[in-house]
DNA sequence: GTCAATTACGTTCTCCGTAAGGATG
DNA sequence: CATCCTTACGGAGAACGTAATTGAC
C-alpha cells in the first residue's frame, strides 16, 4: 500500500463534496479518472469507503474511520510539506556564523538586519572569536563559515577574499599628527603605541607589515573600546583596521590613513571544501558577497564626513 | 507534490543506512530505481536532500530538516494504515445492536463474549427494546441491525428468519400439570396466567395465537425475572419461549412444552436494505447465523436436563 | 581494481482523458 | 430523459530492471 498525498485529497474531497463530479473538477481531474482514483484507493487499502448508488455518495462505517484519519493525517502532510518549501524558499532555517569581533561588530549587526528582512524565520548565529578559532568553527561543523583574516590554505577549506581593509592611526584632535590627511609608517614607527594582543588578527597584522622592524609598545589591551577609552584620556595612540573605527567614534579622536609596507588586510570568507552550503547559509553568503564592501566603505571616516557634510 | 509513503520509506532508508546499495536492498527496489526514487523525492520537493560522493553518502542540511519532519510523518501514517487494516481484519470497529429484551439476555451474552475472542476491538452495543422499538433504532441508523419479532415486510428493511422459538408452561413443582411432558392449549387455556404488557412481543404473540379467544389473565407484568419471582411464590403460572427460560431457571419451577396453534415465534434479523453492512456488523451478523441456533437450543429445558445427566 | 552511485535504455505498468454504457429518479 | 457513476480503450508518462559509465579510494 503506498497512499499518497493526492489520494488523501481526492478522499477527502469526495468525503466533503459527496459528488464524483464536482470532487473530480476540485481536483483538477475527469470525473472517470477521479472515479478510478477512489477505485484505487480502495482497493489498495482494500475497504469499501464509499457506498454509492448512481444518485447518491455516501461514506460507508470504514471511510467514516478513515476519514477521522485522514482530516488529521492530510494537514499534518501539508504542514510537512509547506515547511521544507519554506526551507527552499529561504524563509526557514539556520546560519551560524564565525567572525573575528571587529567583523561581527563592525559589519554584521547591519547585514544580519537585512538579511532578516529577507528571509524571516532563518536564524542567523554569530560566534565572536580571533581568526584561527574561527577556521577551527568552520572545521568543525559548528559554524557554517567564518569571516576572518586571511588563513593559510588547506585542502578541506575554500577561502575567499571578500574585501580589503585598511589601516588608520588614530590619536587625539590636540596630537601633533593629528592634523594630517595621511601618514606612512616612517611618521609613526617612533610612536608609544597601545597595542592588542598578540593572537589578535589586527596585531599580528600590523607586526608583520613591518618586519622586522618592531612597534614602539606603550601598552597591551584586547578590546578595541578599551584602547578607544585610553586613547581619549589621553594615554597614547593606537592602530585599527576600517572595521575597528566605530568603537572609536568619539568626540576629540582624529582617525587618519595610514599607509603600511603590507597595506591591505583581507576580509576572508572561509567555508569547508566540497560540501554544498545549506540554502540558508548560501543565501546568507550571497548577501556577504553584495553588501560587505558598501557596508565597509560605510564605516571609513571620509564616508561620515561626507555623509555629514550632506 | 505527490509525497507518498513510498517516498517516505526510502528517504527514511537512505537517511538511515547512508548508502544507497542498503537502502534499495531494504526497500526491495535495484539499486538504480532506487536512485531514481530518492532523485524525483529531490526533484519534486525541489531540495537536494543528500550529499553524496561516490563514497559516501550524507544528509544536507535541508535534508536534516525533511528527516525531523519524516520521523515523525511517516510512523504517523503506517499506525493511520495500520488502522484501516484492523477494520478490514474486523479487529476494530462497532457493532450497536437492537434486541428484544428475552434475546439480549438469553443468546447475546454468550455470543457477544465468543464475537469479542475473535475480534477484541470491536465494540458491541446492544439496545433492548420491543420490537417496534427495535425496528425503529435500525430504520433510524441508530443500530445497525435488530434481533426481535417477526415485523410487516416494508421496502426499506431486509428481515431474515434466524429462528424460531416455541412456548413453555411455567409452574410450581407442585401443580396439578406439573407432571406432563406436554400440553395443548386447550389444557391451560382455562388456567389464570400472569401475562406481559400488551407490546411486549411475548404477549403479542400469546394473544395472537389463540385468536379470538381470550387469556385468563390473573395478573399482568413487565420484566420475565419479576413473573418467575411470582410463580415460584406460588401466585401464579404463565408461559414464555425458550429465550425466557433462563430468567426461571431456578428450583421448583416446572417447564413444560406447550403446543399452540401458532406455534412458532420467528427470531428474525433486520436490516435496513439498500445498504452494506460495516465489516463488523457483516462479521456479527455471520457469527449470528453460525450460532443462534445452537445458542437456542441449549437454552431448552430439554437440553439442561440432558446436560445434567452427563 | 574494486566499490558505489549515476546514466542509458527498453519494457512494463500506471494514470489520464475521451467516449460509451448503465442505473436511478 | 437527464443526471451521475462506471467501464472500455488508447496514448503519454512513470517506474523498474539490466547494463554500461563515471568517480573515489
Amino acid at each position: 500500500m503506498n497512499l499518497s498525498v493526492r489520494h488523501m485529497r481526492a478522499f477527502m474531497a469526495l468525503a466533503t463534496l459527496r459528488n464524483f463530479t464536482r470532487a473530480a473538477e476540485s481536483c483538477s481531474l475527469t470525473q472517470s479518472a477521479f472515479s478510478a482514483l477512489i477505485s484505487n484507493l480502495e482497493s489498495d487499502l482494500d475497504v469499501k469507503l464509499f457506498a454509492r448508488s448512481t444518485r447518491n455518495v455516501d461514506l460507508t462505517a470504514e471511510g467514516r474511520a478513515f476519514l477521522a484519519i485522514v482530516s488529521h493525517l492530510l494537514p499534518e502532510t501539508e504542514r510537512a510539506l509547506e515547511q521544507m518549501q519554506d526551507y527552499v524558499r529561504c524563509q526557514r532555517g539556520r546560519v551560524a556564523v564565525a567572525a573575528l569581533p571587529s567583523v561581527a561588530s563592525g559589519i554584521l549587526p547591519g547585514l544580519i538586519a537585512s538579511f532578516a528582512r529577507d528571509h524571516p524565520g532563518v536564524e542567523v548565529v554569530v560566534h565572536d572569536a580571533a581568526s584561527t578559532v574561527c577556521v577551527d568553527l568552520v572545521r568543525n561543523r559548528q559554524v557554517d563559515l567564518a569571516l576572518c583574516a586571511a588563513v593559510s590554505p588547506r585542502p578541506d577549506l575554500l577561502v575567499e577574499t571578500l574585501a580589503t581593509d585598511s589601516f588608520y592611526f588614530i590619536c587625539l584632535a590636540s596630537h601633533r599628527l593629528a592634523g594630517r590627511e595621511r601618514l606612512a609608517v616612517d611618521e609613526v614607527i617612533d610612536e608609544p603605541v597601545i597595542v592588542f594582543e598578540p593572537n589578535s588578527s589586527v596585531r599580528q597584522h600590523l607586526d608583520a607589515a613591518i618586519y622586522p622592524r618592531q612597534w614602539v609598545r606603550s601598552r597591551q589591551l584586547n578590546a578595541l573600546s578599551t584602547a578607544a577609552g585610553f586613547v581619549a584620556a589621553g594615554l597614547g595612540v593606537t592602530m585599527v583596521p576600517t572595521l575597528g573605527l566605530p568603537a572609536f567614534a568619539q568626540l576629540g579622536l582624529r582617525a587618519i590613513p595610514l599607509t603600511l609596507p603590507l597595506n591591505e588586510r583581507d576580509i576572508c570568507l572561509v567555508r569547508r571544501s566540497g560540501e554544498d552550503s545549506s540554502i540558508a547559509a548560501a543565501a546568507f553568503i550571497e548577501a556577504l558577497r553584495a553588501r560587505v564592501q558598501d557596508a565597509m566603505r560605510a564605516l571609513a571616516p571620509e564616508a561620515r564626513i561626507h555623509r555629514e557634510a550632506r
